[in-house]
RNA sequence: CGCGGAGUAGAGCAGUUGGUAGCUCGUCGGGCUCAUAACCCGGAGGUCGUAGGUUCAAGUCCUAUCUCCGCAA
């Protein structure tokens, strides 16, 4: 088939690649324009761009789909389908009738649940064992359209959100595959409005701990905030980031250091074996070396 | 020029009013123990990010530069 393909993060690349890899013909890339990141606000192509030049693939960057200039453009290129991946932005309805297969998205959810911007670190915030991605015609609700295929998976106990992310993009990669191998035999199904459910951006208002919380609700606010934006504490007035931590049914004072050797804290329920930890303006590092630096010990609270 | 922290032994940190570096862990050798991220004894390992400057003397003061990181975006 011949395939206009829009994706802009690392989460479209295993896509992308096992597109470009296979029969079918990628006629376009879009991608949204390089942006300025980091400290040094240093101008930086998207993951998706860098992957399709170096499969000699055309790149356009629109600002905007919704001018003429787009819409022109895609429709001389005349597209069979148009796959689209994390590409955010919105296309508007005169661009999602062009294809005469349609458009379908590749979402990291199972859908209905998690519709919106955050499906996968959502999932790994509450604590879900089971989740997947699905991919669907786009309709011009937020991410309502009929769903084509799913393929599912189990969450690990400490797995992150960075961890999924990279195995939901492969799973998502090889179900778009499948999805137009067979488009033709595949009957789509009308989301269950009563169960869909929406997730909100990732913010750094989720990142500080509460340690009157139970350790099954921190552990999952660690692994699900890891890569970006990191949970929070404070230890002896300074902030500090919980990049990693494991499970412990001891208990004790909330906040409060229980054991050294491992470092473990107690929450409101059982207690967490903080692993690696950072200190702002520091590098992370684990607590057994932030420890030999910075002697903690037994009662030490956290806030 | 967005704000700020930091670069000292393999790792994490100290280093006071400038006088050639110390702690914890690891590491190496030896000892002890039924045993332990146990303990004891001994050793190795640093031109203190880089380049200049001030000084009798600089990790410590001044200037420049590179790198890393936190916040903000």
């Amino acid at each position: 088939m011949n395939i206009v393909f829009m994706g802009t993060p690392d989460f479209a690349v295993p896509t992308l690649k096992k597109l470009a890899e296979s029969e079918h013909n990628i006629l376009a890339v879009f991608t949204q324009p390089d942006k300025p990141v980091g400290r040094k606000q240093v101008l930086t192509p998207p993951d998706v761009k860098v992957c399709a030049e170096s499969y000699g693939l055309k790149v356009i960057q629109p600002v905007t789909l919704k001018d003429e200039n787009s819409i022109k453009e895609i429709k001389s290129l005349n597209p069979d389908v148009i796959v689209v991946v994390a590409y955010g932005k919105i296309l508007p309805k005169e661009i999602l009738d062009i294809p005469k297969n349609g458009c379908i998205n590749v979402h990291g959810s199972l859908l209905p649940k998690y519709r919106g911007a955050a499906p996968i670190q959502q999932a790994v915030l509450n604590g879900d064992k089971l989740t997947g991605v699905t991919t669907m015609y786009m309709g011009e609700g937020l991410d309502t359209g009929d769903i084509l295929l799913k393929s599912e998976t189990e969450i690990g106990e400490n797995e992150t959100s960075a961890e999924l992310f990279d195995r939901l993009a492969e799973l998502g990669a090889d179900l778009l595959i499948e999805t137009l191998d067979k488009l033709d035999s595949i009957t789509p199904v009308k989301q269950d409005e009563s169960k869909a459910t929406y997730t909100n951006k990732i913010t750094k208002d989720l990142c500080p701990i509460d340690w009157n919380k139970t350790a099954r609700e921190i552990h999952n606010q660690v692994r699900g905030l890891q890569t970006w934006p990191v949970a929070t504490s404070k230890l002896g007035g300074k902030d500090i980031k919980i990049h990693s931590t494991l499970f412990c049914d001891k208990s004790g004072k909330a906040g409060e250091i229980i054991s050294i050797n491992p470092l473990t804290v107690a929450c409101s329920e059982n207690s967490l074996i903080i692993n690696e930890l950072q200190l702002s303006g520091k590098k992370r590092m684990s607590s057994k070396s932030f420890m030999l630096g910075h002697p903690l010990k037994v009662g030490d609270k956290f806030e």
